[in-house]
DNA sequence: GAACAGTTATATCGCTCCGATACATCGGGA
DNA sequence: TCCCGATGTATCGGAGCGATATAACTGTTC
């Protein structure tokens, strides 16, 4: 029960510094997670709209009801996190289960690193890592299995997707040595020792 | 009107050769396109519905509605391209619009090159690339202007996203320049000449 | 030969997410 | 002045996914 789904994180994530407007975050999401990903308003309204009914944020709205008042100021909700909604992100950011490293998890769990333990965020490497892995030797076993009922573009298309996998696994064993080496004095590291 | 999305264009592709299941379908979907883009039934067996209802595939199933027949077979229901579908199969390998080039969009199209002219090829080929660069000068645009406001994580999952496209970019030169040198004699490349 | 596990096979439900679209306001340049 | 582009909130229809239910067939193991 109570499973945070990925929009709903990131959002936590994003809020955790400064509220926000609704526009706002989808720049700022984007601008950190890619082009890719980009975040359509048709998600992200009505995921506003649930973490508000579920007390996670909170509208500090300037209400533009004012029926018969001069300005008429336009409507310009600025969100920002309650203290359930606080928790709720801390909690997410210890838990370092399977969810953490799916496809479309990953890149925003990396992204709030700064904000995770040490400890945590090793696992979350390493089972990306394996997860990866997992991939590595199914496509492979494709590409072998498949010399028959080939033909030179479909094995072309499995031999990229092949090598890109293969990149984002060296990827990943990279940032898993820095962070070994990093856990030099820190166990708890809040926030990159090095830089 | 009558735009077909990427889906029916797979299965469209899948069943040009052979009738098959729902279940082989998604099967040889999910060897063709690897493990990434894996398809479940719940999109399969209700785009296999708006195909019938298209008038784009047929349904030969053996019926098991045999009521007091003694086998009560299995329902096993074998899809085949009609004479429609068949032309919008066509009609959909002609068009190299910006569709063709899409993310989601864009393996589909590769890995139906086999029965795609050579001139279509290349103009895919060429509008992915283009659509790759913008989002090349985009990412770099943004690592340079977040050297404020970053986090040694944010900065390096950018960095690695920058790489990959830059990657694929890499990959769909060299197609290309095959492409190219390979259109000597050949102008109507129905069926690839090299291998 | 009985029991069990794994694969083949079809199908639906609820939900999330996306693309398109509509609307309104504000600042600045032609 | 007038229009354009950025800021801003919001919804609708539909596509796709994950989970789940059902069931028959195929092989393995005791």
């Amino acid at each position: 029960m109570a499973k945070t789904d990925v929009l709903t994180l990131a959002i936590l994530g994003i809020l955790r510094d400064q509220p926000l407007h609704g526009y706002q975050i989808r720049k700022r999401l984007g601008a950190e997670l890619g082009p890719f990903r980009a975040l359509s308003y048709g998600s992200l309204y009505p995921c506003l709209r649930r973490m508000v009914e579920a007390g996670l944020i909170e509208a500090s709205g300037e209400e533009p009801a004012g029926s018969s008042s001069a300005s008429s100021r336009r409507a310009r909700i600025a969100y920002s996190l309650t203290d359930p909604g606080r928790s709720r992100l801390s909690e997410e950011l210890a838990n370092a289960g399977a969810s953490s490293w799916d496809d479309d998890a990953f890149d925003v769990r990396f992204s709030l690193f700064a904000h995770t333990d040490a400890a945590t965020r090793l696992r979350i490497l390493e089972g990306r890592r394996s997860r990866l892995s997992e991939r590595l030797e199914e496509v492979s076993d494709g590409l072998k299995r498949m010399h028959e009922r080939h033909d030179a573009y479909t094995a072309e298309l499995q031999r990229h997707g092949l090598e890109q996998v293969e990149r984002e696994v060296q990827w990943l064993d990279r940032l898993i040595e820095n962070e070994r080496s990093a856990r030099g004095g820190e166990n708890n590291g809040s926030a990159p020792a090095d830089h």
